[in-house]
DNA sequence: TATTTGTGAAACCAAATAGTTGCGAATATA
DNA sequence: TATATTCGCAACTATTTGGTTTCACAAATA
């Protein structure tokens, strides 16, 4: 069973769960409130979070508080760096083009 | 049928494509020979990351190379910024259990 | 012209995935 | 104690995925 990062967070499920116990650690059952599927979806989403540790487990009593365990997410930060700088680059290039448009237009 | 980024990097053969034509534009059998894989296979991927803009084609004649198109990275960033200060903080909070443990030491 | 080469696309298959339903265990509450 | 709540886990299902095999088409080459 593959159980990385890239592909926990290639479901948009799992993407908004992300988002909102980044905010404030959850129950189960308080996510699944926020989605239109049902409590055991959602913990299956967790238990796959849990496992590629983007997520970790706090138990008071009965409910278990999900909390954003963020370390994991330097594994995608440090894949795409390498191409933050061509990104930024193609985006000045454009910039020229418009640039170039701009002088024509006069 | 979901194209999107995310998706795309989930799986580990097509983030290595990335990496390789980042590098240099390539052909699909060019690419395959990186790969313990078959052409058709790779082609597959091709299209899945051409789907969602991560890769260019450009014929010349009868061969058809693959660029990269960072353009789309962008969405992974994004997703994956709001998080950086809190993966960094948290290393910063180890560099501090670390250099209490240095102090003890002592 | 006939053949080889480079390619995408379709048909098919096994495995993985996301979801549901139905438990049982543990904690809280009447 | 009896009941309700919160939860994880296992079984089952439909869909998606990554792969192979086969085919057709266009460009290069003999």
């Amino acid at each position: 069973m593959r159980r990385d990062v890239f592909q926990a967070i290639a479901d948009p499920t799992r993407r908004a769960i992300i988002a909102l116990i980044a905010m404030q650690a959850m129950t189960p059952n308080a996510l699944a409130e926020h989605f239109d599927t049902s409590r055991q979806a959602v913990s299956k989403h967790l238990r796959i979070l849990t496992e590629c540790q983007l997520v970790k487990q706090e138990q008071t009593g009965r409910e278990i508080y999900y909390h954003f365990n963020p370390g994991q997410m330097k594994a995608v930060a440090d894949f795409i760096e390498p191409f933050r700088q061509m990104w930024e680059t193609k985006f000045d290039q454009l910039d020229k083009v418009l640039s170039t448009i701009k002088k024509k237009k006069r």
